[in-house]
DNA sequence: CTGTTAGCGCATTCAT
DNA sequence: ATGAATGCGCTAACAG
């Protein structure tokens, strides 16, 4: 009573005097059916609503047509419009996506790595955690065949897919566009040394301040683990520096979310006293009061986007290497400030 | 040289010179194994690093461990918050989640459910899009046996599984609090009229003033479609009644930003001129300026557990009728406003 | 305590 | 153009 509803291939070929694989092959439009089978294989399949049992199918084609996602936290407005655009590359390709949030803790997002290998998947895109440092799943995977591609947060390694956001150009601009406004002394609130992406963060800066000849003012870099405490120490840091800076460009939106409200808490005034720059421009900026002067967009649609694209191609085997590392410009967002300095 | 690697019962069996079904039960501690024989199997097993194909598993069992879920947003804090709690959910019943975005396209929901359905998903999670009317879908799964739970957004029919946040006990409170500084022109900015959440919110509107002896003035209530453009449509025609409301409930957080930068930009000063309480508590409240005075906590992460639990027991077929309509109170959350008056 | 056997639903190879 | 036979990896009923 059970399950006696759902159809098999096998009822339909008893139903009809065929064979299963004469069933199976006409709801395949094989060529070798004669029509009139294919024909009255397909009415009664419509009929009974037949759809075919993909757990079969995985088992005996090998596959389980699923990938599996591992990111940060989809509640990050960058995650989630990446995750959209990997849903689209994925139903495109008839997969389903498996996910399983980090939430920047090392041991689970091996958890998640561990239960997407005990699912099979056929391959895996991860934006790694803040804090990962061992890597060995990327051999484990390895020898399983099961492809992995990097995105935004990747390993400081060469043998592996990975797509990130060149973090120079958006450094630069934004460099560009403080000085323009007469700024010199510009600050950094960098992210954990560890990260690759801090790496380039700070190379850009570096760079951006000697192209307009701009001495390099180590004080002027500070490092947060990206906790609320973390970011707010760094700016009670910055604040109480004797020559403050009046330019501040920070790792991230949230980061400077919570750099804007100390500073509004010592009294001082956003886009007058101080001025912000930070990295991936969230779409919340557009409603609110104060926000920075410009955001750095790093494309997370895109980013995610090649990253499916080229797992697809793994997963197909279509090992045509197509260069493993690709890089997207960044780009410097203004932020409509024309209400910003009315207050 | 492709899966060679990957080792099976089998290949185990014959190294040991073992019974298949022996070593399945060795690994599984079944207790007619002899302990000498579990630990050799254990022991080369570990060796061979062998892994149970979930694939076959799923057939045998016709399982897939599996279960989909599926949001609107997964930007909005209120999911992302529901589907971490899902996904815990889900891993403790060592489950994994198949996860599909509707982006409140009815369409695109169904595609979603439709490749759940083929995908053989053990059941299902949803919330439904703002824009679904039509609900032959549950009668589909229904035939199928695979149980579906709803949460938030839930059908407004009687023979389902849902988990709801009860809206009319925050809508007092709001409303008793308004009055209680001393507003009586108090307005409503509602959802869509076909929305079971809308309804109640109105309900409570009108229970909440009416508890405080004031009249119900049909024309301070409105409703968007929840578009940026729509919300402030309705925000217009607020504004420009010439009886003025002085203070507003919005349908959601993200309604409240649309009309916040609208008032501002009618030159109206929030939090004096005019004042706020909205749906949602969203986080980033606290980060801004010039926020509404409350917000109304849903507890997205409850209702979404609840809702895991009660699929969880489906599943189980432990159909403990355990009521189908599970309610939670909502709560009324006072955002700190210290600095909202000091501008 | 351990082995043998059968079968889940489907795709496929080999016959006819 | 169609059918029969096989096997994917695993579990479980049955047999010893």
């Amino acid at each position: 009573m059970k399950q006696g509803q759902i159809p098999t291939l096998k009822q339909i070929a008893k139903r009809l005097k065929l064979s299963t694989s004469t069933v199976s092959r006409a709801l395949k439009d094989h060529p070798s059916i004669g029509l009139v089978t294919t024909m009255r294989v397909k009415k009664l399949a419509a009929e009974l609503n037949y759809e075919p049992d993909n757990r079969a199918i995985f088992f005996k084609q090998q596959k389980t047509f699923t990938i599996g996602v591992v990111l940060p936290n989809l509640s990050e407005a960058f995650f989630s419009t990446a995750i959209s655009a990997i849903e689209d590359m994925a139903t495109a390709h008839n997969y389903t996506v498996i996910l399983g949030q980090s939430l920047d803790d090392e041991a689970r997002e091996l958890k998640i790595l561990e239960s997407f290998k005990k699912h099979r998947v056929d391959g895996i895109i991860v934006s790694l955690s803040k804090n990962t440092n061992n890597f060995d799943f990327i051999e484990t995977f390895q020898k399983m065949n099961i492809p992995v591609v990097f995105f935004d947060c990747v390993p400081d390694r060469e043998d592996v897919y990975r797509i990130v956001s060149d973090l120079e150009t958006g450094m630069i601009e934004a460099i560009n566009t403080f000085v323009s406004c007469g700024h010199n002394r510009i600050a950094l609130i960098n992210g954990p040394e560890s990260l690759l992406a801090s790496k380039q963060r700070e190379e850009g800066f570096i760079k951006g301040l000697k192209s307009n000849d701009i001495n390099v003012n180590r004080d002027y870099i500070f490092h947060t683990n990206l906790s609320e405490k973390g970011n707010q120490e760094a700016v009670e840091e910055l604040l109480s520096l004797v020559d403050r800076p009046s330019a501040v460009i920070c790792f991230s939106d949230y980061v400077t979310l919570d750099a804007m409200k100390l500073v509004r808490e010592k009294g001082l005034v956003i886009n007058q006293d101080i001025f912000f720059i930070s990295f991936a421009n969230f779409p919340i900026w557009n409603h609110i009061e104060n926000k920075p002067m410009a955001s750095i967009e790093q494309f997370p649609g895109k980013q995610a986007e090649k990253a499916a694209e080229i797992l697809f191609d793994l997963i197909k085997e279509d090992e045509t290497n197509k260069g493993n590392h690709i890089i997207y410009p960044s780009r410097l967002i203004h932020l409509d400030s024309s209400k910003q300095t009315s207050l």
